[in-house]
DNA sequence: CTGAAAGCGCTTACAG
DNA sequence: CTGAAAGCGCTTACAG
């Protein structure tokens, strides 16, 4: 492989003018900027990163990390979306990015993902923290490494999705809709950062409609489509007269539909159900679900470009995403 | 951040022995050796990475890289899953996954996927190539850089899953259900590696059984939801007589389905019908899927451990994985 | 069993 | 506008 110094020679100039012109350092005549490109050009050669990093402190590798808290993190759709996103901003900009998955559940530190984050082969990372189990951001903000946070953990710079207005959003669809008897398919609050503010702007939304929040029954599942079903039995047992089902994701959502379904229920002609997430499934599953989007693949976009900023120096403020409703055929008019 | 020579000053020995010590090379004494360690200890030492990178050649970064061939690619669940393997393999053997998607779309080359190629961080690549519009390999065999393929690319390392052996258990095991009038949803062949081998299995259990295959009526969708209703729909309509559908992957299965139940056709009382692949909807759509699972994971894991081989300098052999029937309940005996 | 020293391939003040 | 030279923090023959 060619080195600078071939290049240098080839061209007739030293390494220090190879190097600042391929780094478009002003000040270089036209004629010598012709002659090293050229040299670069017939040379075919590539600048070895490793010493560029060694010499600049700048490695041009930025890490993702999410903390593996379930086995199948890797096809979790707000995840993978996310990471699409910041793949695309970084493929723009020239970074690459490392992936990390540090296994945070035991107490003793993942000592891999610790010397990584140490090595100096990291120029900024970016944190996705959906599950507050476990925090990726403190070996990170020790050894001060630009970050940003794309969720709900302490960070200077950080993006997220309303859920606030998340939930807001669905509660008056199904206000609009006719509906006044709710029920809740919660998660308890501790397992999401974001759940708590689902709940309150289902809330707000609740009482600017003058229904009383409280009196909504609402059991907790865990995420699941099996749970979904469990809540929805149970609910449904309980409360009958319950025309629209809330529940915090798309997953306990369609376990929902089946058990409704199963117990005799309409979906959505007697009962209409919505999710939260617009996973893959909402679409293809009968009926498609009305459901929230967070605008993954932006809040992974805006991520990256937040980091960049920070990389150059600059102090962005946060950025809290409008979620979508996306209105599908789980939910219908009050029957 | 204390570097090696901190590290030998304060032991009171050179920098060379510190790093032989690190690098676990034999004949030191355990007195310096936990000299060495403590030092270490007390100073928190973690070696520079892109220093050792620099001098030894070796990055202990791998390139996981897939071409971009479409939007959704990173909520694929094959892929998705198959990263995974990778990565739970990296992380035991403590090899950094840098992630690469190059746009090979066009004909021009992705020069920031050549530049990343040659630029000497890489110690070996993993491919995944399900698609064979675009191949990311070039570059790297012309570079000379360990690389193994998760599919059917031209590499002398590789690992796949046997499409033959999938086309041959969900073919038997419609058969076993007494199924003879068979109808085929595919894809073009120039779409996927696969395909072509998934035929080959349909067809020889098909003969096994005494049935012509070549007597199957049959139609091409492209992969999504919406061509596997359209296709169902031309192909019933024509062939009202066929009691099982195989189509060539869960989505176009998912679509059949949809659009049998619009046409009066109970799934699975009146139709069978199979998909291909397992994707998380599969268990989640109505009737769940009868599919075949590629065993992502564990090609992402066999994957990693073929590199991890040939960085030690051995030549394993290719890894062909036998894949999974998953009956659900979309199959039925016939009616 | 341990160390001195060269070298990996860049970048970056500093000079001129 | 360009170059000489030091230095980034390691590893690795080579010597002893």
């Amino acid at each position: 492989m060619p080195t600078l110094e071939d290049v240098a020679k080839r061209a007739g100039v030293s390494t220090a003018t190879v190097s600042k012109v391929l780094s478009n350092t002003p000040y270089f005549t036209d004629a010598t900027r012709l002659k090293v490109m050229q040299a670069v050009q017939e040379l075919g050669y590539v600048p070895n990163l490793a010493a560029r990093a060694l010499s600049s402190g700048k490695t041009h590798i930025i890490a993702v990390v999410f903390p593996y808290v379930y086995e199948a993190i890797f096809t979790d759709p707000n995840i993978m979306n996310t990471l699409a996103g910041i793949e695309a901003e970084c493929t723009t900009q020239g970074y690459n990015i490392l992936l990390s998955t540090p296994q945070l559940a035991s107490d003793e530190p993942d000592t891999h993902y610790q010397q990584l984050i140490q090595s100096g082969y990291l120029d900024g990372v970016i944190a996705i923290d959906s599950y507050p189990t476990a925090s990726a951001l403190k070996p990170v903000q020790e050894k001060g490494i630009p970050a940003v946070v794309i969720g709900y953990e302490a960070c200077d710079y950080s993006v997220r999705h309303d859920d606030q207005a998340g939930g807001q959003k669905i509660m008056e669809h199904l206000i609009a809709l006719g509906h006044t008897r709710f029920g809740l398919i919660e998660v308890p609050e501790d397992t999401n950062y974001g759940v708590k503010y689902r709940s309150i702007g289902v809330r707000a939304a609740a009482e600017q409609a003058g229904l009383d929040y409280d009196s909504f029954p609402r059991t907790s599942g865990d995420w699941s489509t099996h749970s979904g079903s469990r809540c929805a039995a149970a609910l449904l047992a309980q409360h009958p007269d319950v025309t629209a089902l809330i529940c915090y994701n798309d997953r306990m959502a369609m376990g929902a539909i089946q058990q409704a379904r199963s117990m005799g229920r309409a979906v959505p002609g007697d009962l209409s159900i919505t999710g939260y997430d617009d996973i893959p499934s909402a679409v293809l599953c009968d009926p498609a679900l009305t459901t929230i989007s967070q605008r993954s693949p932006e809040q992974g976009r805006i991520g990256a470009r937040l980091l960049f900023e920070v990389l150059d120096g600059t102090h962005p403020d946060p950025v809290v995403l409008d979620p979508l409703l996306i209105v599908r055929q789980s939910s219908a008019p009050r029957p």
